[in-house]
DNA sequence: GTACGAGTTAAAGTGCACTTCAAGTCAAGC
DNA sequence: GCTTGACTTGAAGTGCACTTTAACTCGTAC
């Protein structure tokens, strides 16, 4: 069975060594076997680090991570507690995914609008009516990823 | 004609005071007129942290969105590597938002599903698989927001 | 046997987006 | 006249996600 240098599973992962390190030092890897000092992996990591990745780039904190993680194992004693993150994250991602939507919206019209300030721009009081409506609605205080 | 002081604006557009100080010094905003030494404001001003607020929500760094900013503006002389900064922008967010969509999708998903382990999860898996075929596509190391 | 490359550690450093602090000015209310 | 509250400044501090550094150990190649 082959088992992985941090080296090699840095190298397919695309993460930097020192990122793995981290991750294990903040508990969202597990801590490998060792030969010889060294960590050797198995290719389980690979899912584990996908999951981080997904986590990390659509906004999750570090210790977010951790708890969506611990989430998924086959111990989940506070479930609840598991739940009520996940359903302010779903919250949070759906918020930052209309964010993102609105500036993309703005870029893709802003190649072919030549407003003469931001003021008159089409696209740019959408997206302030949108905003607008959203924090009328209930709001959050939350910086994005 | 109705000017505002800082207080007033951090208050009605819900960002603080030593932040819109704080976007100044990094020309987001413009220097305000002064009276007796503070800032005032017009109502313009909204309008602005609107853009800058969404931009910053969507992922853009402070001197990403002093770019996007300076492109809406009356003056566009760099107009060519404005589009280029827009174009390369325009990726990263559409990027974002696929992430943001794996991630609530597995959100949605660790609701109603009891996978012993990671590798078994079917919605988890289809994220890895979403991933994998973006990687091969071409990839980037941008951190999210 | 020694140079090389890859790994190990704890601790310090980095970049970003702000916030907080210390020390001050100013106008209004008591 | 003195307090209160809102503002001013530059400088230092904060939290996060890592990276870099320094000093070290191994196994392999020459």
């Amino acid at each position: 069975m082959r088992t992985l240098s941090i080296g090699a599973v840095a190298r397919e992962s695309g993460i930097a060594a020192s990122a793995i390190r981290f991750y294990e030092k903040e508990s969202l890897l597990p801590v490998p076997a060792r030969l010889r000092g060294q960590r050797r992996y198995d290719e389980g990591v690979f899912a584990r680090i996908e999951i981080i990745k997904l986590a990390l780039e659509a906004g999750f904190t570090i210790a977010e991570t951790r708890s969506f993680l611990s989430g998924f194992s086959k111990e989940t004693p506070p479930a609840a507690r598991w739940r009520a993150l996940a359903a302010r994250k779903l919250e949070e991602v759906s918020e930052l995914m209309q964010h993102a939507q609105q500036m993309k919206a703005l870029l893709e019209n802003s190649f072919h609008c030549n407003c003469p300030s931001l003021a008159d721009c089409e696209s740019f009081l959408r997206a302030r009516r949108a905003g607008a409506a959203r924090r009328s609605a209930g709001s959050s205080k939350s910086r994005g990823p």
